[in-house]
DNA sequence: ATGGCATATCCTATATGA
């Protein structure tokens, strides 16, 4: 199975670009983020068209998150974080696909910092940690996919100088990224390629496209139950690099689910 | 500190993104 995460920055404009990946890259299951759509504009039917079932939670403008199965219908677990009914920024999907469940998430940015927008940034975060450790102790293979808005460490980033008081790179957003981690979730890109300097992201400023100075702030985070059916993981940078293309690349896993259920070898014990 | 670009909508101005 190939779980992609992919920030779209807008499906009515992208739409043909998520055709085009869908059709070369053929994920099994696809986390969009930053819609920026209404429920009434979302592509379902052409998606449908293109092989892939939609579950979708829209926004006038803003946000806006979409889960797609190849071939199947995704079954909606539920449409928004818990733990503040008073949120109604559409930043949250969880479905169950083929045995899996996901999580398509989109955390706030948090700019400017200091401020409210920051202040929410974190409160949406320990919200989704509280989330986050029942999601991994339930016993079911699960992935969290999506925009985290967090630059993990100072490798993740070409350069972390001019972006310093950005919200993406504070330490309270990192602690905050690294408490997850703590729980036992496997960051899929990271642990695959733990040398490699992996980017998502690029901004349309100051050709940081073509100098490949980009982030990495979209994450792919398996559980204790999933992580040993992690085989490969990487970027579809070639989205990026399109005409008009989203300022982020899709990133994705893809998953042996026949090693689910199935537990390590013993390990050996060494000869006294 | 600002801006560079791109998206959206109450669209030629403004808010948001990261």
């Amino acid at each position: 199975m190939k779980i992609a995460t992919f920030n779209v920055n807008g499906i009515k404009t992208r739409v043909h670009h998520l055709l085009d990946w869908l059709a070369r890259e053929q994920p099994d299951v696809a986390c969009l983020q930053e819609l920026k759509a209404l429920d009434e504009a979302f592509p379902h039917e052409a998606l449908r068209e293109a092989g892939y079932e939609s579950l979708w939670k829209g926004q006038r403008s803003w946000n806006g998150v979409a889960i797609l199965a190849r071939g199947m219908e995704p079954v909606e677990i539920r449409r928004e974080l818990p733990g503040d009914p008073s949120d109604e920024q559409s930043r949250y999907l969880e479905a169950a696909v083929d045995g899996v469940i996901v999580a398509c998430l989109y955390l706030p940015n948090g700019n400017p910092q200091p401020g409210p927008k920051f202040d929410y940034k974190l409160a949406w975060f320990e919200r989704f940690i509280k989330h986050a450790a029942g999601l991994f102790a339930s016993g079911h293979p699960v992935a969290m996919c999506g925009d985290y808005n967090v630059v993990p460490t100072d490798f993740d980033i070409y350069n972390p100088r001019s972006w310093l008081k950005d919200a993406l790179l504070q330490p309270e957003s990192r602690e905050c990224y690294q408490r997850l981690l703590k729980q036992g979730w496997v960051d899929s890109i990271r642990s695959l390629h733990p040398d490699e300097a992996i980017f998502t992201f690029w901004d349309y400023f100051r050709k940081h496209w073509e100098r490949d100075a980009g982030l990495r702030i979209d994450h792919l985070l398996l559980n204790a139950q999933l992580a040993p059916c992690l085989v490969e993981a990487g970027v579809d940078r070639w989205v990026r690099g399109q005409e008009k293309a989203s300022d982020h690349a899709p990133a994705w896993v893809r998953l042996d689910l026949s090693k689910l259920g199935k537990k390590p070898a013993a390990k050996r014990k060494k000869a006294a």
